[in-house]
RNA sequence: GCCCGGGUGGCGGAAUCGGUAGACGCAGCGGACUUAAAAUCCGCCGGCCUUAAACGGUCGUGCCGGUUCGACUCCGGCCCCGGGCACCA
């Protein structure tokens, strides 16, 4: 036997990305003739090196636009840079280095990775935000919006350091204190700038139901985030004062249950009551402690404090007491809520807490009367102990209350959204500045030039925005500052879909161009993308079509939410309480039977670690992999045929490197049989053989085939790998040449989106074809499927007690005679009564015995 | 706390519409080749019982219950893990 060229991934790697490149095999451009395909994958974050996740995301995104191209459709694959954010200020604050610098560095680096895995993009059209070509865009849309009345500026609560005298972001809060300075955390309200998403709310929300090839998960996610409810808002008068409290709520049939108001430490009611009473001054200063979390305030211990006013119940005219309680904010809804502890889980706790009555104004429909001692009843029912509307079921009352309420102008029918404004402006340096100006006389302006351009040389010191220390930057003379705020880096990755299709138009935001790719045909990302940046994306495709600037009404035709790749965290507690974290790479641990970590250590020091538990790949958690290891020691095509392999793409990842070398052997395997086979010799006709082999081969295929369409790439791989394991016995039998030849091109074609620089390679040395991003895609033989003799269990009583091989074609009753002379079949229904007996062709015979 | 997912051998996973649970791979074990190792190739591989072996039996898809001739799959209740919760991206 001749000696075979041994398998250097290395070098078939970089000679197909050669090729690749001189032939500019991935330059899109737009041909009305040509059925387009739009891939794109969420595009990353500079955050330093490839992890994981990346090269998974990326190899799901490249392995759709390689399969489609390969159906032969037009296929525009671009890729960017979501560059603005606070990691690059951290790293500022660790090193000293600028975040422009450190960005552009990390750009840098991982576009190498990305090139070296060997990604069809079109790098022409490469993105990144903190480009002043690209924000100035956004600048403009902002503009734009603030002349339509989308813009508005308005108190919210944040998160404030009083150390570092700092806005501090959710991740920056732990515990309770600031991840640098410790400090307890405070709730401060400051003007902000929002954008009227909810505007938009209720086409947000019926968009959805066209949007088909989504997973039913992400629509059901947003559907409860936009959050539609009916309900009623009530004003309740307050005794001695002609100001009102206004709660909304979706049960006004428990509205009779009501024995307290519940409002916000801001609510103007309390201000001025505030300097005459110490304990609710200290009251109202412990509800500005803690963020401003949503899993944070619902997790908190609930406190109230009475303000010492009485609200005047609407329809019974009792008074009710109005407490000050922590877990109402102002900057949501009302500032204030009605507490029905009879039929309200949190109120009945607060009202335990607080030993407020519990009044039950709904009795359970059926059945006796429930027991409210020990829990509130959330069920609808039937009303009692509510004077006129007693008897009415739940929905009625509601029906009954609201029209009373709005008979006595005390209230009105309303529908809202849980949707709130999207708060766009942000108190940091690294990010788009927005382009407002304050003027002399208090009021606000659009910028007079554009773009406003941010100065890259500063560095941020911990202590709030560098841009807010810059007169250079925000000193415009004669009294007029320029706004300092940015814009949060959710608005730029909300449109940079739509720019990919024309990176280079000077003169508009976008042009033409976007009418020929958008919109996005199938979108590639993390499933913890499935709310904010999805609904936000949505929300400025619809800006961006009511500009004129597009024509479709959503962005992404088809989602995929990659799982995520996660892995174990570890850390150390600093003596000033914050963590260190440490890469898992660096770690070593022990592990109990049933898998557990028992102890775990940084292999340099040999001192002990904390598992933190098994969370997404992240900077701030320092549990990303590197994979560049794995690509300098067996190549990309195993990395991305291993993680394409390893988990279907929707379900989530635990890392373990085990493995990627037996999806290293199988490229070895299909490199050593292909050249074993050697160049293409003999016929091109197609096959008419039925034997084994072909059978094996092309119902393989066929399963390839649909699991393509289905987009499950790992078992794609699980029939290639049969492929192969029925072709390797051939390999040294003349007379099955043609079979293996068959059989290897259709391999090579369906591997060549998943691993395409061996494909590539195999293909055009070994004479299949000039290139096999040409070659036509392989179709399944029907003459190959057919079998004349299936396999079908039988069953007595649903358990398997036999095999039964039989020609395909033997009709239902020979079926049931040949289950029931089968020998061990017998010792079963021997001496008792046959029921019925179910067939499913081609599966088995199920024999119900009494 | 609320919303959305997930749980199948030692491990990753398969089973597309309720129809033979464990495809494909990893690890392991046994064998061939080799002076040896690596690589490669061949075979075995859920637990328990029975058996010389095969055949066979029985349990088994997080837990408890239900529907069905038949349940990983459907229904009800629970447990655990992951994601999101609006300033991580």
């Amino acid at each position: 036997m001749t000696q075979i060229t041994p398998y250097c991934p290395q070098q078939v790697e970089a000679d197909a990305q050669a090729h690749w490149q001189t032939t500019r095999a991935f330059q899109a451009t737009e041909d009305p003739e040509r059925e387009k395909f739009y891939c794109l994958s969420m595009f990353p974050y500079p955050s330093g090196k490839l992890h994981m996740g990346h090269v998974r995301n990326y190899t799901i995104g490249d392995v759709v636009a390689r399969y489609q191209r390969m159906l032969g459709k037009n296929v525009l694959q671009p890729m960017g840079w979501d560059a603005f954010g606070m990691p690059a200020e951290n790293a500022a604050l660790k090193q000293g280095q600028a975040p422009a610098d450190w960005t552009r560095a990390n750009i840098a680096d991982m576009k190498r990775q990305l090139n070296r895995l060997g990604f069809a993009y079109d790098w022409e059209r490469e993105i990144a935000t903190c480009d002043t070509d690209y924000y100035r865009w956004e600048q403009w849309l902002f503009t734009r919006l603030v002349e339509k009345g989308l813009v508005y500026r308005k108190q919210a609560t944040v998160n404030w350091d009083p150390v570092d005298q700092t806005v501090l972001a959710n991740e920056q809060v732990i515990d309770g204190r600031g991840w640098r300075s410790g400090a307890l955390v405070e709730r401060r309200d400051i003007p902000q700038w929002f954008l009227r998403i909810t505007d938009y709310a209720e086409e947000l929300l019926q968009g959805l139901d066209q949007l088909t090839a989504w997973p039913e998960q992400v629509r059901t996610m947003q559907r409860h985030w936009i959050g539609r409810s009916s309900g009623v808002q009530i004003r309740f008068d307050i005794v001695g004062q002609a100001d009102q409290v206004e709660i909304y709520t979706t049960r006004p049939d428990t509205v009779m249950g009501v024995t307290c108001l519940a409002i916000a430490a801001e609510h103007p009611l309390v201000t001025p009551l505030v300097q005459q009473h110490a304990d609710l001054a200290s009251f109202v200063r412990n509800c500005q402690q803690g963020g401003v979390a949503e899993a944070e305030l619902e997790t908190m211990e609930k406190c109230g404090y009475p303000l010492g006013l009485q609200a005047i119940h609407p329809i019974s005219g009792d008074y009710v007491p109005i407490y000050v309680a922590n877990f109402v904010l102002m900057s949501y809804g009302t500032g204030a809520v009605m507490a029905v502890p009879a039929h309200d889980q949190r109120d009945w706790e607060f009202a335990r807490k607080y030993d407020l009555p519990m009044r039950q104004v709904i009795a359970p429909a059926e059945g006796t009367g429930a027991d409210i001692s020990q829990g509130a009843c959330t069920d609808p029912g039937v009303l009692i102990n509510s004077g006129s509307f007693d008897g009415l079921t739940s929905a009625a009352a509601c029906d009954a209350i609201a029209d009373w309420l709005i008979r006595h102008d005390k209230g009105s029918r309303q529908t809202r959204y849980r949707l709130r404004d999207w708060s766009v402006s942000r108190q940091r340096y690294w990010g788009c500045p927005i382009p407002m100006v304050h003027q002399a006389d208090g009021t606000l302006q659009t910028a007079d030039e554009l773009p406003v351009v941010l100065p890259e040389d500063l560095v941020p010191d911990g202590t709030g925005s560098p841009l807010k220390k810059s007169p250079a930057f925000y000193n415009l003379g004669a009294g007029r500052r320029r706004e300092t705020d940015t814009l949060d880096t959710f608005f730029a990755s909300s449109w940079y879909y739509a720019r990919y299709c024309c990176p280079d138009a000077g003169q508009a935001m976008l042009d033409e161009r976007v009418h020929y790719w958008l919109p996005v045909d199938q979108y590639v990302g993390g499933v913890e993308h499935a709310i904010l940046h999805l609904l936000y994306a949505r929300f400025f495709n619809k800006l961006l079509r009511d500009e004129g600037l597009l024509h479709c009404d959503e962005p992404f035709t088809r989602l995929l939410t990659q799982g995520m790749v996660v892995a174990e965290t570890y850390y150390r507690v600093q003596p000033d309480g914050s963590r260190d974290w440490y890469n898992p790479a660096e770690v070593r641990v022990e592990k109990d039977q049933q898998g557990r970590i028992q102890r775990a250590w940084l292999s340099a020091d040999g001192q002990p670690v904390i598992p933190g538990g098994t969370e997404k790949m992240s900077k701030s958690k320092n549990n990303g992999i590197d994979p560049q290891r794995l690509i300098d020691q067996y190549g990309a095509d195993t990395v991305r045929l291993y993680v394409m392999f390893s988990a279907p793409p929707e379900q989530s990842l635990t890392w373990s490197d085990t493995g990627v070398a037996g999806a290293h052997r199988f490229l070895k395997r299909l490199w050593t049989i292909a050249y074993q086979t050697g160049p293409v010799s003999g016929t091109t006709e197609p096959l008419t053989d039925t034997g084994p082999v072909r059978h094996v081969l092309h119902s393989q295929l066929q399963k390839a085939l649909s699991d393509y369409e289905r987009q499950h790439y790992n078992t794609v791989i699980s029939a290639c790998m049969s492929m192969l394991n029925a072709l390797q016995p051939l390999v040294s039998e003349a007379t099955a040449r043609p079979v293996v030849q068959e059989g290897l091109s259709i391999l090579l074609r369906l591997l060549a989106p998943i691993t395409p620089h061996i494909t590539h390679h195999l293909w055009s040395q070994l004479g299949y074809g000039p290139d096999i991003l040409q070659a036509d895609w392989p179709q399944v033989d029907q003459a190959a499927l057919q079998q004349k003799q299936v396999q079908m269990a039988i069953q007595v009583n649903g358990k398997v007690r036999a095999q039964l091989t039989i020609a395909a074609d033997t009709d239902e009753s020979a079926l049931r005679q040949a289950a029931q002379v089968h020998e061990n079949v017998q010792r079963f229904i021997r001496d008792r009564t046959i029921r019925r007996i179910i067939v499913v062709p081609g599966r088995l015979v199920n024999i119900v015995m009494v």
